[in-house]
DNA sequence: CCAACATATGAATACATGTTCATATATAGA
DNA sequence: TCTATATATGAACATGTATTCATATGTTGG
C-alpha cells in the first residue's frame, strides 16, 4: 500500500461511484474491530468452545473434555476470547467457570449457521 | 488432540454436563464451515472489500481505488471471497464486476457492527 | 494480427497464529 | 507448611496467510 496506484488508467475508473462508496466507508477503528472479532470466531477450536459455552457455563476442565483438547490449549484460546470480551469468567475455588459475555455473539453464530446451511 | 487427556482428575469433572453439551455439538463439517466463513471475514482488507460491495456492485479497479490497495492484492482477496461464494462476479468486456452473493453476509456484518458498538 | 488495458495468478517473502511442552500461579485440604 | 489439583502462561515450533512482484490470460480497438 502507501503511494497511490495507477490501475485502470481510464476505461474502468468511475470517480463518482468510487467517491460515493468511499464516503460511506467504515472508520479504520471499525474495520480493525470488525476484523478482530471475526478473526476470533474464525478458528475451529474457538468455534467449538463458543458453541459449548452457548449452551452452558463450563469450567476449563469440562470445556477441555467437551472439545477433546488439552487443558493448555483451551486456556490459551480462552484468553483470546477473554481479551476480546467474548467470554467472561467466574472463579469458584480452584476452578474457573466461563460463559458468554454477550448475546450478540450467539446471534453471529446463528447467522453464520444460517449461511452455511443456505 | 489425539489421545485422551487426564486433566481434572476428580473434582471439577462433571460427566453429566459434559456429555449433555457434547451431544449438542456441531458436526465437524459445520465447525469447519463456520470457522471458514468467519475466517474469511476476519481480515481488514476483506472487511473493507465486503463493506464496499455491500453498497454497490463494483469492478476490480474501482474496488482497488476504494480500499486504496493494489489491484493484485484486491484480486487475490476477491478470489478468497469467490471460493467461499461470498461474492459473485459478472464479466463485461475487459472488466469484471463483483457483488455480494448472499444477504446473510450483510446480516453478519450488521451483527458484527452492532457488537463492536455495544 | 498487434498493442493497450483489465484482471488473474504463481512464486517468494514476511509475518501472524495455533499447538505443544514445560512450568508457574493459585487455591484447598491434611 | 506440604501436597495435590485447576488453571494460566512463556517459549519454541510449525503451519498458515497477507502482501508484493513479476507475469500470464483474456478482451477491445485499430
Amino acid at each position: 500500500m502507501g503511494e497511490f496506484m495507477e490501475c485502470c488508467a481510464v476505461e474502468c475508473f468511475h470517480p463518482e461511484t468510487v467517491s460515493k462508496v468511499k464516503e460511506n466507508s467504515l472508520s479504520e477503528a471499525e474495520v480493525r474491530k470488525l476484523a478482530e472479532i471475526f478473526k476470533a470466531l474464525g478458528d475451529e477450536t474457538r468455534v467449538k468452545l463458543l458453541h459449548a459455552l452457548s449452551q452452558e457455563e463450563l469450567c476449563v476442565c469440562d470445556l477441555s473434555k467437551v472439545v477433546e483438547m488439552s487443558q493448555s490449549l483451551v486456556s490459551h484460546q480462552l484468553r483470546v476470547l477473554r481479551n476480546l470480551k467474548l467470554v467472561k469468567y467466574r472463579k469458584a475455588g480452584k476452578m474457573v467457570y466461563y460463559s458468554l459475555d454477550d448475546d450478540h455473539i450467539i446471534n453471529l453464530f446463528t447467522q453464520g449457521l444460517a449461511h452455511i446451511r443456505h
